[in-house]
RNA sequence: GCCUUCGUAGUUCAAUGGAUAGAACAGGACUCUUCUAAGGUCUUGAUGUAGGUUCGAUUCCUACCGAAGGCACCA
């Protein structure tokens, strides 16, 4: 299926022939378009080996490879170069054949790397009656991908999401909304409301840090909160919960996402609670009568966490615990469940993860963790200070706005240049986290990611819509897609487009979705450029139905690309 | 102090142990009687420091320097 398995086979059957084995080589795609289409340095790694000059060796295997070609898959020319290396050139038909594929191929995009698979795949986590930050966003973007591209390989995905429906956050906003009854006014949109009680947490957390009377009153309000004692601080809670609870919703469904379960933290902590309790002693000990877990004592690496705090209260460590021994029960036959979370939480969730070996070595192999940085901003004036938090809500609205107003003048109705601010605003956001390797921090800078300009979503998706206007034309001048003539010159862009479903691959092998970001600016960067310089539907161009098929076949992988990204593709902008 | 993730053009990011380290932005010069100029064409510039492994290191190992995060009753 794949031609480098195939170039892969034919080197090894040439080893076999010349009766050389032992080690491991690469085939690849070479930087420079001039050494072929595919590359092997299989000839370096035996080299030194055999005690030869790795070019002989290379023309050796070279003079091997010829006569053993399969007509199908014969190349177009075989050539030693460099200090050793073997370049491969296709034929001309070749990418011709891989476009076709790509029309044809419902599934091109597709591979079987965790065919069947069951995955649960939690992330975005954001806590009723607390703002939805930058943070979320980012989990959220890079979450929605990997599970598209994890669906891609086979695997079934069950999207969750876990969330504090109590503690003290809970009580500081309950707090702040009593302070200040304004923020309780109900007549507003829900984003309203839900910024209100954004506010109100503000309040109460600045409250708590700074003054003693407001603190006490708060501990007071947390343990109403989960004794269900006070009738009006019920009736606040039920209120903010289920507003909070729908503004995201909301924003799920302007970010693309939908979640199959949703884990409480309320219900996760007598679960946890009971399985550490069953362990102490064996697992779990006691210390300064809390109940802790010398994880240190497992691996050096690791240190002592507090499970259940001297007042005998659960902390975050045995939710945790509950929550991943309920998934597993949620799902029996589960493969792999995968959490996505910022850094800072990396090293506590290790040690959550060996407590939890220990007691149920089973999962212990199926549990991932997958961190990200954090998102921060160029400018650097829109920190996180009390009352100027950086809202979710808040940027896609700013960068709504901001394409609103420049699509102005494109001559489209109210309701589509809405539909297409929201898609261009949430593509350049989503744009900006996965265009590079999950792991590091992320300067977000607002203007840069709304220039439009090269690396962007939005370039992307400006390159989709165009090809789809020369779509339109040629449907028009009723040029159909065909392959029985071909150009001369092979286009850059039909090189690449033959590449993706390898890129998507390896996307997935190394859970990076950046590699597919990346991907699609090199293609639609080539693509752009065949536009500038070819004049496609032409109706007097003898080649005109193959550049078209070219360009259903880009239109095709940009979509389909886009869409494991978690990014719409808009026929007009 | 220990642990985690990182140090690549002026800036923001790429590079599955390979060939001349790729883009984009910013700067400069061209380019719309042609399918969307949010485009295209040309142009300058970088691997933190010191060792090691290797035929070959941005990539792997060690030390140092620098950044971000974490290290017992918050999550």
């Amino acid at each position: 299926m794949e031609t480098k398995d195939n170039i892969k086979k034919l080197i090894t059957k040439a080893l076999e022939k010349l009766d050389i084995s032992g080690a491991d080589f690469a085939v690849e795609y070479p930087e420079n378009p001039e050494n072929g289409d595919y590359s092997t340095n299989v000839a370096m790694v035996y080299a030194q080996k055999l005690r030869m000059n790795p070019r002989e060796l290379a023309e050796k295997i070279v003079a091997t490879i010829l006569p053993m070609q399969v007509k199908e898959y014969a190349m177009a020319d075989i050539k030693v170069a460099g200090s050793g290396f073997i370049n491969f050139y296709l034929p001309r038909a070749y990418f011709a054949g891989s476009l076709e594929e790509i029309l044809n191929n419902k599934n091109f995009s597709k591979n079987s790397l965790m065919q069947g698979k069951k995955v649960m795949l939690e992330y975005t986590d954001p806590n009723p009656f607390k703002p939805f930050h930058i943070g979320h966003l980012m989990t959220n973007v890079i979450g929605e991908s990997i599970s598209r591209i994890l669906e891609n390989s086979g695997a079934e995905v069950f999207r969750a999401n876990y969330q504090g429906d109590v503690g003290m956050h809970v009580a500081r906003a309950i707090w702040g909304l009593l302070k200040n009854a304004t923020l309780q006014d109900k007549s507003g949109t829900l984003i309203e409301q839900s910024i209100n009680i954004g506010k109100a947490y503000a309040l109460g957390a600045d409250a708590y840090e700074t003054d003693e009377n407001s603190k006490a009153e708060i501990n007071v309000i947390n343990k109403k909160v989960y004794d269900r004692s006070d009738a009006e601080i019920n009736s606040i809670y039920d209120w903010g919960f289920k507003v909070t609870m729908e503004a995201f919703e909301d924003l799920y469904k302007v970010l693309g996402t939908k979640f199959d379960y949703y884990f409480l933290e309320s219900q996760m902590a007598p679960i946890g609670e009971r399985i550490v309790k069953e362990h102490i002693g064996k697992v779990f000990s006691e210390s300064d009568g809390a109940i802790v877990f010398k994880a240190e004592d497992y691996d050096p690496k690791l240190h002592t966490r507090v499970f259940i705090t001297s007042q005998g209260l659960p902390t975050y460590e045995t939710k945790e615990l509950g929550l991943t021994v309920e998934k597993f029960a949620t799902l029996p036959k589960m493969d792999a469940s995968i959490v996505v979370t910022a850094l800072e939480q990396a090293d506590y969730m290790r040690v959550v993860a060996k407590a939890l070996s220990i007691i149920h070595p089973e999962y212990e192999s199926k549990m991932r963790h997958i961190t990200h940085g954090m998102l921060r901003f160029a400018s650097g004036k829109m920190s996180s200070r009390k009352g100027n938090v950086v809202t979710g809500e808040s940027l896609i609205r700013d960068v709504r706005a901001s394409i609103l107003e420049r699509i102005k003048e494109r001559g489209f109705s109210r309701e589509e240049s809405e539909e297409v601010a929201s898609k261009v605003g949430v593509a350049a956001l989503k744009y900006s986290i996965l265009k590079q390797s999950i792991g590091g921090d992320i300067i977000y800078d607002f203007d840069k990611s709304i220039s439009f300009e090269g690396d962007s979503g939005p370039y992307l998706q400006y390159s989709y819509a165009r090809a789809y206007s020369v779509l339109e034309k040629a449907k028009q001048e009723n040029i159909l897609p065909e392959f029985s003539v071909l150009p001369e010159q092979t286009f850059e862009v039909e090189k690449l487009l033959s590449r993706f479903h390898s890129v998507v691959l390896r996307a997935s092998q190394e859970g990076e979705p950046h590699h597919i970001t990346n991907y699609l600016i090199e293609v639609a960067r080539a693509y752009n450029s065949f536009y500038g310089n070819n004049l496609i539907a032409d109706k007097s161009d003898r080649t005109a139905p193959y550049k078209v098929a070219l360009t259903f076949a880009f239109t095709f992988v940009l979509k389909r690309g886009l869409y494991l990204l978690g990014i719409e593709t808009p026929e007009k902008m």
